[in-house]
RNA sequence: GUGAUUGUAGCUCAGUUGGUUAGAGCGCCAGAUUGUGGCUCUGGAGGUCGCGAGUUCGAGUCUCGUCUUUCACCCCA
């Protein structure tokens, strides 16, 4: 036997069948991203980690996975230094490139380094891998797929509206049953400050967004143990747990924040995307869930999240809307607002859920039997045949046993199987057998292409 | 980073208080069947029991370390 064999954790390989089933929903992904007018660009796996540091915080830096310099390392590393105390100066003088973390921030060292050939406002849209250092767990890898839209260089709200509409299409276009919640940073923050809790905004809204995980009862102790006064915890719970329809929730909203001014932009913003969303209504269920915080800090406007409604996962896209990404690379008063597709909690639900449909099963619609000599030539040419009718065969390489051949076919899900034996080759007929069904049939040569057209 | 958990054939898993040569199902290969897959029957190949140390007359089984798997927390898609 050989050698034992292994990958990472926390990574994984993809087979035939699997790549078949994520690239339908790529595929599928690009396409409407394409339709929207957004533009594809890639970039490298790695960065420099003077990039990439600093950005997701602390815990973040710490989830980075750092790449060792090439030649000696440790040459400029004073001899005195090498100890574990200073990790973080060790490790900077050691590696200067890390994988990227997400695709945002590469996005915007992208935008701010190319400004100049840049069409603005900039409509692009990535999809690639991200690594990060984490301990895996049910749904969570070291290397996983995001698929990222983003427009950048536009504050205006109706990016927001199409990125909805691009969210119910996709979803639709998927088969996904999905719930799309909507809230607003100002709305959060216009809610600490009317609390006296503005400095606390961060761990506040950590705290509430876990509300529906943990519930309200420790949802309550996290935000006593910030320093809101209990009364005010019990009104927040009340608060984010409104429900109602939008209207309702608007209307409640501009009351509560009378003459709170960051609170009411964040209800005014919302109202346009909603008026916008009236315009042309979405197939999905869109709530305002004023629970929803997101992680990200740099997160300032709308935030965005998707959840399955039919199955238990997490959220399967999320994003939001960032005043001051490019700021950080020296770009200013440059406004953005992008969504984030989990590709591989996607892949989860389809499967959860039998979305696929039946042709990612097979990937060949013909097999040419091998017998050789005389009908191989035949073959070749029937096969090519086939191919110009855009229809997906192949010859059995050798001349063996039928037995093995017929095998094969089956193996691979290939529904139809061409034989072309002495009896076919006197004759010119082929016998085509329909895995399928068991049925077999005797069609002239030159009838091929008609026969698999319409099958 | 914290706390648990898993590891035996290609895959899914049995394996008695520690006791001869470690098993099953599925898959694979061959034959029954040299022009027909799936179903059936017969036979066969395939194992450093994750790795390393220790206890013991004797370890798949017990102890420690290490790696790995899975799960929860922190955080996140």
């Amino acid at each position: 036997m050989a050698v034992n064999v292994s990958i990472p954790k926390g990574t994984r390989d993809f087979g035939p069948l699997e790549m078949r089933r994520r690239n339908y929903i790529f595929d599928n992904i690009k396409e409407i991203f394409n339709l929207h007018g957004y533009l594809p660009i890639e970039t490298p796996a790695m960065e420099n980690l003077s990039t990439l540091l600093g950005k997701y915080g602390e815990e973040g830096d710490k989830l980075l996975f750092r790449i060792l310099n090439s030649g000696d390392f440790t040459k400029e590393i004073p001899k005195n230094e090498f100890t574990s105390e200073n990790l973080t100066k060790l490790s900077s003088l050691m590696c200067e490139k890390g994988l990227r973390y997400d695709l945002t921030v590469p996005f915007a060292r992208f935008v701010v380094q190319h400004r100049n050939e840049i069409n603005f406002p900039f409509k692009r849209y990535q999809i690639q891998p991200v690594w990060r250092a984490d301990r895996p767990q049910k749904g969570r890898y070291r290397e996983f797929f995001q698929c990222d839209v983003d427009v950048i260089g536009s504050d205006s709200l109706f990016n927001e509206y199409e990125l909805l509409q691009i969210i119910d299409k996709v979803f639709q276009k998927l088969g996904i049953n999905v719930i799309i919640k909507i809230n607003n940073r100002k709305i959060l923050a216009g809610i600490a400050a009317r609390l006296g809790m503005s400095d606390n905004l961060i761990p506040m809204t950590i705290a509430i967004d876990k509300i529906e995980k943990i519930g309200r009862e420790n949802t309550k102790n996290e935000l006593l143990q910030i320093g809101i006064q209990e009364a005010d915890v019990e009104s927040l719970l009340d608060l984010i747990s409104t429900t109602g329809s939008i209207k309702d929730q608007i209307v409640f909203l501009k009351k509560y924040f009378k003459d709170n001014e960051i609170g009411l932009k964040g209800v005014a913003e919302l109202e346009e995307i909603i008026s916008y969303v009236e315009m042309n209504p979405i197939k999905n269920k869109i709530e305002i869930d004023l629970s929803l915080a997101r992680g990200l800090n740099y997160y300032t406007g709308s935030i965005i999240e998707v959840k399955a409604a039919d199955f238990q996962i997490g959220s399967i896209c999320g994003g939001g809307r960032y005043d001051d990404l490019t700021g950080i690379f020296g770009l200013k008063d440059v406004s953005g607002v992008g969504v984030s597709f989990g590709a591989d909690r996607i892949y989860d639900v389809m499967l959860g859920l039998n979305l696929f449909p039946e042709f990612i099963e097979s990937a060949v619609k013909v097999l040419f039997v091998n017998f050789g000599n005389d009908s191989l030539k035949t073959c070749i040419a029937l096969s090519e045949k086939l191919r110009k009718n855009n229809i997906s065969c192949e010859i059995y390489p050798q001349n063996t046993k039928l037995d093995k051949q017929f095998k094969y076919a089956n193996a691979k899900n290939i529904e139809y199987v061409a034989i072309i034996g002495e009896y076919e080759f006197q004759s010119k007929n082929l016998n085509i057998k329909n895995l399928h069904t068991g049925t077999q049939e005797q069609i002239p040569f030159d009838e091929i292409a008609t026969y698999f057209k319409n099958r």
